[in-house]
DNA sequence: CATGAATGAGCTTTCATTCAT
DNA sequence: GATGAATGAAAGCTCATTCAT
């Protein structure tokens, strides 16, 4: 391959005006949607003003999304599900103890996803699944078991490496989820209603869950002595 | 105890038939309202609906509530049952350990309100918080800060009996506190949506999360084995 | 009953406007389809066009039709299967040889379908069948089937009584039928572009119909001297 | 026979492969209309599918007809075939008796006409008459009036050769017109929606209809009796 | 007070037509 | 010429709200 063809950072890079505007249409209009979607629920959020905010008009956003099912759908992917493959492979390549794993994990999806608008998604997941089942399933297949499956190979991690007490995965995975879907909720819910000095410090709240996730609140009991006696 | 209770405690008694029915009115509404609510959401819940569950009119119910919105508050604000002293007493006078007075609150917890319709208030606020911020706010006053108070008492007697490590009870509440609202909020969204078989059972999921919050997911490290007998 | 009660045309006659007003609501909506439906066709016709038509708003015609099809198999039985009880009837009780009873029922069915607004219907059937298959199947259950009954009926008639030939009843049933429909498809369409003086008068065309259909075109052959020889 | 023929027989003759393809554009684009536009009628029919099909984009088609009225114009001219010399040949030379010839014209006329796409056109025209009236103005003065001839002329034949009755001409035609045209339209329309079994054959029913056509269904008279053999 | 008939703005989706490239 | 992205007017249907009775 002699002379290095220019480096797209689009395949097919677009040269006109109209390609390079229809290669953004998706991105924008997914854009768009995800802020409506976050700000106003599935329900309230209308294809109109998705367009609109999108700086095109009502039909063409059909163009591209054949549904507001569909539109919504390909928000989830963009903005969760690809988040997937990533978190895959650090689990794999994580060298450190798998407490610090969790730590760093927790750590981690909060910054990349639950301080981020996509958040938002599963908030407004939470609130309208009973309306809208087929979106249900799909965000039950398509986040929540993959999610649910890598919280489980991080704890089967530590069990493996004798870290962890043997549990019941099924349970054991909810310890890890409950808590940063609580924080999620929170946050886009009562969490903007509170008085600003008892606010959740997000990092704050994160540590406190783990050391309990990995040593519980209680006291090590009376052999605890024991340890303190050790160097 | 007759005669005792003042002979109305509603000012203006109803004394007709028709009469006590119109005051009934407004409650036989609100508790349609109560049910559909919970069970659709704000925006999936047709006013007709709650009128003919009400047996009365789609007029009427507008003729005691201005509007849709109004009638939403209004069933907020009624439902938001004060539990508080109850549990407060039950606090003061528990006998056992703060573990087992976690254990009993939290499956208490379940039983009196999770598993019940109140608790559809609750994800219906954290659904709909965004449009309803005033609602929001007084659910927090009136609720959450309450309750979190009561969470709090718990740990601090662990604290001070010696039962649990000192923590920062800003966070140490939300151990606590996220879980169960995790359950109550999954419960009623994502939950009614999956098969059955992945359900997740509160008694084994409460245990669970009892046993991390007590004791944590790591085993014991390393001077732990040696009151194992280990060398 | 002593004191007569009035004879009210309707069952609990109304006494407010608005009363009677919602009595006429169904039959001033089934006019106003009748009438766009015959002229524009089924998929032209628009909702609102109709209620406009009536006198009402888009709205008020969903309150009476639950969807432009249930509106459009209301007018079917309107004008169409309402009509077959009496031709039943009529059938039954008619005295006279079968080649009279055809030839009465032919005229009648002009005079009290194909000479009316009604016809149009079926033209729009023979016209849109094809994209709307649950309203064909609706008029093929509706309509085809009882009136192809009731030809069948006529025709059995004059074989028990030994006027008519043997004859296969599933073919012999479109000898009637379909000169019928083709007069009222011809009307709907292009009989009306027909230059005046061609234009096909119906109870001439009836009149010839009938003939070939009780007699053939054919003068009889041979034998037929014999019958020139009787009297 | 080569060279004969003369180099064109349109004026500028297309000599380079994308030339020639310009020329076929605009019956290429007819001919994926007659097939939509018989399959579905003129409403259901979208101008892109009709592109698609055809080959070329959406606005290829607005290049070619300015607008889809103007295409649907375009192919109901188009398809109108002259196929009257041929049968005007075959009556002239027909040897046999005008019951037989009646008999082959009406079976020649499904396999060459009703049997084929052509019969779509006729359909269509009676469907659409009303919305394009021209159209159906068009049709009768090309199809319907030399049909109506061809028909007559035989009708004619049987007459002057004593072997059918004397007749009103005008409604004569239409007993052999109706049931053929019958056929047409309900193989189009409802007999395309109806459970196999009870479908028409059109064999058969031609069949019925010549019977009836030449003999119609009443047996002969009481003297008819006495050729049998009869007391 | 209570009713329920009536309204009409609003929603998602479709598709003939235009026009910059 | 040819393209296909973009448009926006409809269409069917819903439902909170009004108001004459």
């Amino acid at each position: 391959m002699p002379q290095t063809t220019p480096v797209g950072d689009h395949p097919a890079v677009a040269h006109t005006k109209t390609a390079r505007r229809k290669q953004a249409r998706p991105s924008e209009l997914l854009a768009a949607a995800l802020d409506l979607f976050v700000e106003k629920g599935y329900a309230a959020t209308r294809a109109e003003e998705v367009a609109t905010r999108a700086g095109v008009s009502k039909g063409t956003l059909f163009l591209y999304f054949s549904s507001k099912e569909d539109l919504f759908k390909a928000v989830v992917r963009e903005n969760i599900s690809d988040l997937y493959p990533e978190w895959s492979t650090e689990l794999d390549n994580f060298s450190g103890s798998t407490a610090e794993l969790l730590h760093y994990c927790m750590r981690a999806w909060w910054s990349r996803f639950g301080d981020t608008k996509a958040s938002g998604i599963s908030k407004l997941i939470m609130s309208e699944a009973r309306n809208f089942p087929e979106l249900a399933a799909f965000y039950q297949q398509e986040v929540v078991e993959p999610g649910r499956e890598l919280i489980r190979r991080i704890l089967q991690r530590g069990i493996d490496r004798g870290e962890f007490r043997p549990m019941n995965m099924q349970y054991g995975v909810y310890v890890v989820l409950a808590p940063m879907m609580f924080l999620v909720m929170w946050k886009h819910s009562l969490g903007a209603c509170m008085p600003m000095q008892s606010r959740i410090v997000p990092e704050d709240y994160i540590q406190a869950q783990i050391n309990t996730i990995l040593h519980g609140l209680s006291l090590p009991a009376a052999p605890a002595a024991a340890q303190k006696g050790h160097p």
